[in-house]
DNA sequence: CGGCTATGGATATTTTTTTATCAATACTGC
DNA sequence: GCAGTATTGATAAAAAAATATCCATAGCCG
């Protein structure tokens, strides 16, 4: 197994790219950490470090150029090559990512999507046409993609990625209420979004604990 | 600021707490930890560790009783009341988390919806009425809620967020690319989607690297 | 030119998280 | 009832991440 340092760096990584690329359409060519720290509530210190772990290099006394943190941060996630991508699942959620039109600032493309709804099979959702998943393995080797997306309802998660890496799959983003199992040389990342709000909610509860207390 | 412990350990609490509910169900009583850890694919040791930090207490030779780990991380994630909560943005983004209906499950029930769009004011989204974002403050604190999901564009999140606060939420889930600014009394959870494709995209290139050099 | 301030980079420290070890407990089978 | 095995819980160690400190460099202003 791979190791992957500092995730919560990489996790990072994205907002920061957003903001420089906005910068940079603004015609900015140099930001130092501090006004980076505070678009992103952060400690400077944070800001210096993430940037540090891309490889790029600042100017003391001045700051880094817009340019090339960009470049260093697209490189550094390998987001400087778009890559390809299939959907299977167009329900609400599938659908939602489909929509979402910033993927392309990530590096990534999302080519076609499957679903199993007749309904759905032979039309398009936001320009992607919809393929019956019983092709889905067939499709994606034969267009020769690398990751899927998987949005499909938890009980056939597995079997869907079980697909995807027949279909010759490297890397699998996985919406699905469940942990998939893969071989060695295929990478899953999976987003719980439950797990967000399990965060929130005991933050809440230990804030809202600390005031109780505080006026007493 | 509240300090709040462990936030991988509660990340993955709701996907425990999914699996010992479909336990529950089909009549088991009792669990140990490498059952758990299997349907994870985690470690023994990780499992062990995040059920103690809820504070429940296993039988050493047998396991955990599933009713007590549920009501356990149940009560750590304070999701033993159903908090309410507004959502604000009812774009695909928006209606999908409108029409996930595991939310329930999870302690969090979303009473109304917020747009600015006026083909959708006064309509119904997943049998969420739809209000004018003008109302927002307003009803929100009419009807007591103490939660805002904010799924608008990242330009108007800030003052979506704004209004949520003056609305009297204590809470805010935000899905809009941004960070916010709030009140030292009201807690934001940021959710990154993008931040899992990041980290899905340096382990793919991690793992494709070694496979590479391994080859050669 | 010289001092002042802002900044990045290197190093060190502290905190948090993960992982390992080991003793105690309870079930199983004989 | 006893030996063997599975399991938890406590403690300890290792690894990772966050945070602090200090120094060198560059621009600014008089």
């Amino acid at each position: 197994m791979s190791k992957v340092q500092k995730l919560p760096t990489i996790r990072r990584l994205p907002t920061y790219l957003h903001k420089l690329n906005e910068m940079r359409k603004s015609g900015i060519e140099i930001v130092a950490t501090p006004e980076l720290a505070r678009y992103m509530h952060l400690e400077a210190i944070v800001v210096r470090k993430d940037l540090a772990s891309t490889g790029v290099t600042g100017q003391p006394g001045v700051g880094y150029k817009v340019a090339e943190l960009i470049d260093a941060i697209r490189a550094f996630l390998s987001w400087d090559n778009t890559s390809e991508a299939v959907l299977v699942g167009a329900g609400s959620l599938g659908s939602a990512i489909l929509g979402y039109e910033g993927f392309e600032e990530y590096g990534l493309r999302i080519i076609a999507a499957f679903d199993t709804d007749p309904a759905k099979i032979g039309r398009t959702i936001h320009d992607r046409e919809v393929f019956p998943v019983s092709r889905l393995a067939e499709l994606t080797r034969r267009m020769r993609i690398h990751m899927g997306i998987i949005c499909v309802p938890a009980e056939y998660a597995q079997k869907v990625a079980d697909e995807l890496v027949e279909g010759g799959v490297w890397g699998i983003w996985n919406f699905a209420n469940v942990s998939l199992k893969v071989p060695d040389n295929v990478v899953v990342q999976r987003e719980v979004i439950a797990g967000g709000l399990a965060v929130l909610s005991v933050k809440l509860t230990a804030l809202r604990r600390e005031l109780n207390s505080e006026s007493e």
